[in-house]
DNA sequence: TGGTGTGAATCCTTTCACAGCC
DNA sequence: GGCTGTGAAAGGATTCACACCA
């Protein structure tokens, strides 16, 4: 980890990461001792080339003739990943989306926990939603301190994003998760996800059009 | 459209297609009649032959020394997309990412419309929301029929995401948008997009970790 | 034998650069 | 001059194939 070159890392790697971080903790429960990259590279319809040459970015721990150990293996991914550690998430929004995203479960597994809830809205102000109190935007900089907040999430409609994110960016917040579908424009500093759900549903009606019109096979992701 | 060879077309050039829409949509609305592909390219951060080489794919509607016809490009790509059509969606899973799903309001703007909502929790079943009444999924064969239903969403916890897309694909449904944190196995007749919210999560401590490290710049979606 | 790590080869995507058109 | 469409070149990612190890 200490002598990664993370420009050389290519995007798809990273995603695969997770993919593989997924399946082991599957196997993992099923308490298996060592994989090997044929065996992780089947249950992901993936090639072994593939795990390997991935996994080998981020050190050398397979042993030949044997394969890598599980559980080794599931350290060391998390903590490349940085879900080892405690991570405090600033929620902006406190529609449906953000009452949705607080009764998530998938957090808390990754080390994320949902600090602070914030809204425009006055009318939303001082109500707590899972036990949580609304609060101000006003408020946020502060949260950012007194929680050691990194990361934060907006969930608020696509006219104010922009203006949210630059709020967070000058509390200190490091990186956003996305929601509201707004290309957000951020400093280099910033890390950005972006879930994009109308971009998904396009690639979704664009496949089944394909599809019915080719009566051939489907692309997948 | 017609004399399209679907496999000839690169997945992120499909990606991008939905971002030009979107941008276009925007220009569009302050009646702009042409736009550039430099334009165009400038305002997502890509470059003006990228664009060209995109739509190409799908014919050839730009003119030289012009540019193209903002609302005749805005027509083809929703052609392409598919989104210029009807989508009955059924929606199962009425926990409170389908509940939020149903006020999403982005459904409707790219002309899909949740027509039926299931779930396998007794207690639920029979509740309206949204004006629509919560079925048991016995009642999914018989929805896809009624409603011409070809798309679905799965919203439903990890353990039970595989059955439930099972039954969906008996039942019809040709394309998936799947919410729950589980690799689904659908046949490549049938489309499939998943919203992964685990893994941007990942992608997210990812950045920050190493922009953290290494005081460089982090990579942008 | 079964498996890793990795240079070389292949495949795919993006960018360049320019002919041709308005 | 401005801009598109597109072959050719460059750049990345994936797969191949094999030396080497347990």
């Amino acid at each position: 980890m200490d002598f990664l070159r993370p420009e050389l890392i290519p995007d798809p790697t990273v995603r695969r990461l997770s993919l593989y971080l997924r399946q082991l903790e599957v196997v993992h429960r099923q308490e298996r001792r060592t994989i090997s990259s044929r065996q992780l590279a089947d249950s992901l319809g993936l090639t072994d080339a593939q795990v390997r040459k991935d996994l080998t970015y981020f050190g050398t721990f397979g042993q030949p003739g044997v394969g890598y150990n599980v559980s080794e293996l599931v350290a060391r991914i998390r903590r490349i990943l940085g879900t080892d550690q405690q991570w405090n998430v600033l929620l902006v929004g406190a529609g449906n989306l953000g009452r949705a995203l607080l009764s998530y479960g998938g957090f808390a597994a990754k080390g994320l926990s949902i600090v602070a809830v914030f809204d425009n809205d006055p009318a939303k102000i001082g109500q707590s939603i899972a036990d949580r109190p609304v609060q101000p935007l006003e408020a946020i900089t502060d949260a950012v301190r007194q929680h050691d907040a990194r990361l934060a999430i907006v969930a608020v409609p696509a006219d104010s994003a922009q203006e949210v994110a630059d709020g967070l960016i000058r509390a200190g917040i490091r990186g956003i998760l996305n929601f509201s579908p707004s290309r957000l424009n951020v400093p280099p500093t910033v890390a950005l996800q972006a879930v994009d759900l109308a971009l998904q549903l396009e690639q979704l009606t664009f496949q089944v059009s394909l599809n019915s019109m080719t009566r051939s096979g489907a692309r997948h992701p």
